[in-house]
Order: structure tokens, then sequence, then C-alpha cells
DNA sequence: CGGCAGATCTTGACAGTGAAAAGATACGGG
DNA sequence: CCCGTATCTTTTCACTGTCAAGATCTGCCG
């Protein structure tokens, strides 16, 4: 009994997200569905039902899962430079680019996460903002940066960022599908001018 | 016979994209769906299947108007402000918040676009990156801006100015549903980041 | 003016989907 | 040991996209 031999799983659930993830990641979000997910874990077409209330359920633990994956690739990156801005800035790019299914699916969160009660009590602005606040704080405090609040800039380098990345998996910014290396270096372009601004200094 | 007494409809093509735009912002891209747009025109299931080979045909069809619709605001916008480049941000975040429904739609057009052949010759960046050069240009030409290559400025303001709009539509901002006074408001403010820079100046 | 070819639309069918209801099975606390 | 309950299955339903075959109309060629 390797892991389903048995009548009760023991942890349907999460192999339930898994498999799930893993179909986003193969074949795409219009393959994930409840019945091939639950076919792909070896289950009847309705035991997910037991665990998910929804597919739309069962799409809120996956992005919980694959926000919690960004967060950590984010904040390996923050404490291994230091939380520098340009490294944040590449380092989120090339993970959307690095996974793809998994950015657009992140981006999908408002078409399920409305009929989900949870409402929070803050914006949600997420992991990425807060690295973004540190970082933006911590140029100001050692002088480099300017002195406008640090939500203003937090939220501008945010918005290019994200911007970048959606545009790049959205096709529009190159021929075919974005390469890591294109992503890179256009991130790269693109957080200077965001340092430097566009007006002439 | 107003439109639809009559066996043969005149142009189903056109009415079937309408319908499907209407029941798009109505109801959501959930509802859109072959079947009832076809009702929604009073025509049987498969009806559409003579104009549109696909749904993701269909979809494809719905896109190309929402672009036009688009690119006829901004248009507009830039012309009755002489191409001012916050102006022009400002009108692209509004626009998204006040069609929410389309300007997903637009993003979303990956999913159905690689099931068609039209390899577009250059990088589809679309009518907003066009006007956002010009007007880089034109502020370059009156020293106002600075000399970098004016695609790199145009794409840091298309990146921040479109992910700030998805931020916004993704609820990632605020607490309920944006508003377009807010909207406003975090678009100048990001305008107002971009042209100055993060940097200490 | 007649009729026929092709475009346009309808009807009917099929597999696959999300969802609910009802029944089978196994686990764990008394 | 045994029963309540959580877990899983089977069956069923309405709905979807898609296809095939038939019905209806339109325009054109003679």
């Amino acid at each position: 009994m390797t892991e389903r031999d048995r009548y009760h799983h023991g942890d349907l659930r999460g192999a339930l997200v898994d498999a799930a993830l893993e179909l986003l990641e193969a074949e795409g979000s219009e393959a994930v569905t409840l019945r091939a997910v639950a076919r792909a874990v070896g289950v009847s077409h309705a035991a997910p039902y037991h665990h998910f209330e929804d597919k739309a359920s069962l799409e809120v633990a996956m992005t919980k899962q694959i926000r919690l994956d960004l967060a950590q690739t984010l904040s390996t990156v923050a404490t291994a430079s230091g939380g520098d801005s340009p490294d944040l800035a590449v380092a989120y790019v090339v993970w959307a680019i690095e996974h793809p299914q998994r950015f657009r699916m992140l981006n999908r969160a408002h078409s399920f996460v409305d009929n989900v009660t949870t409402t929070p009590p803050q914006p949600a602005r997420g992991f990425a903002f807060d690295l973004l606040m540190d970082s933006m704080r911590a140029g100001q405090e050692s002088g480099y940066f300017a002195d406008n609040d640090p939500q203003d800039l937090a939220l501008a380098a945010w918005a290019a960022v994200h911007g970048l990345a959606t545009l790049l998996l959205d096709g529009r910014l190159t021929d075919g599908p974005p390469t890591v290396s294109e992503a890179r270096r256009l991130a790269f372009s693109v957080t200077r001018v965001l340092g430097y601004g566009l007006l002439r200094r």
C-alpha cells in the first residue's frame, strides 16, 4: 500500500492540491478539472467534495500554496541580497516566467476568491509588497532613496514589476514565449528607469 | 421582422460578438458560454459554428473588438491632452476599472490566441504602447524627459500602469472593489514616482 | 422565370464537466 | 466490541463544447 490501496487515503486533501498543481504545470489551467484531479489521485470523481466545498475552493487552496512558494522564493532572495530592490524585482519576474501557470493562477484569484467568506481585514497586498516596503525603507534610511511615502514608492515598484511580468507572460513583449534571459534583461531595464525616473535629472 | 424573424439573420456574426460582450459585462466571463450567447441572439445552439470555428475563435473576435474600444478611448484622450503621459496613464487605469471584465479578457488573450494561426510579425505590443512611445519621444524632444532609449522608457511606463490596473482589478490594493477615484489617485501617485524615480535626486 | 448550388440555420447526439443525493466502507472513541 | 461518523463510491442531473445530418433560404446561371 504505497499511497492509495486503502479505502481511506490519509491525506486526500493535500494529495488533491498537489495533483492539481502538477496538472496545472503539465497541461495548463483548462486541464485542471475536478474529475481529472480525482483521477490522478486514483479516487472517485466525487471524493473531492468531502474536502472542498467547491471547485473554487480547491482553486483557493492551490492559490494559497502558490503564494507560499512565491513568498519563500522571494524571501530567500531577499535575505541573500540584503533586500536589494533590483534583485527582488528580477527575482519576481523570473519566477513568473519560470512558473507561468502558477503566476497566472495568482492573478485569476479574483474569479473564485469572492465566493469565499474570508474577507481580509487589510487589503491583501501580500508578501511581495511587504518585502518591497522593507526594501524601500532601508533605501531611504541609507539615504539612497527619495523620501516620499515608502508606500507610494513600493506601490510604483510593485506595479512596474508585476506589470512587466504579466505583459511578458501574455506574450505582449516578445515574439515567441518569453525566455528567462529576456525577462531578466527587461526587468533590469525597467528597474533602472524606475530608479532614475522618466524626467531629466 | 425587427432583427430576427427570418431564417437568415443578416449579420449573425456581429450580433454574436455583441451579445457575448454584453453577457461578459453583465454576468462575468463564466457566463459567456457558446450556448448562452446563441440563446441571447435567439438562434440555435449550433448556429455559431457557421461563423466561428471554435469557442476560442469567438473569444478572439471579442478581444479584437475590446482592443479597438480601448484604443479609441486612449487615442481620444491622447489628442485631447496633447499626448501628455500622466493623462494617458490615468485614462488607461480608469478604463480598466470601468470595464473590468473587458480588461481581464484582454489579459487572458494568451489562453485562446495560440490556437489561432495568426502569428504577428512584430511583438503585439499594441496601441497603448505606441501612444506611450510617441509621448516619450515628444517629452524627450521638448527636453523634459531623460534621453534614454524611448522604448525603455515606454516599457517601464506601460508596465507600471498596466501592473497598477491589474493589481487594482484583482483587489490587491483596496478592501472592496476599487473605485474610479481610488484608481485615479493611485495612478497619479505611480505616475509621479515614475517621473522622479525612486532614487534621491 | 425556374431551379439548383451553396450558404445559413436547426435538430439531435455524444462525451466530459460540476454538483447533489444516497448508499457503502472504514476508523476511532465509548 | 460496537456504533456513530468521517470518508469514499455510485448514480444521477443539468449544462457545456462539438460534430453530423437534415431543413431552409438566397443568389445566381440558364
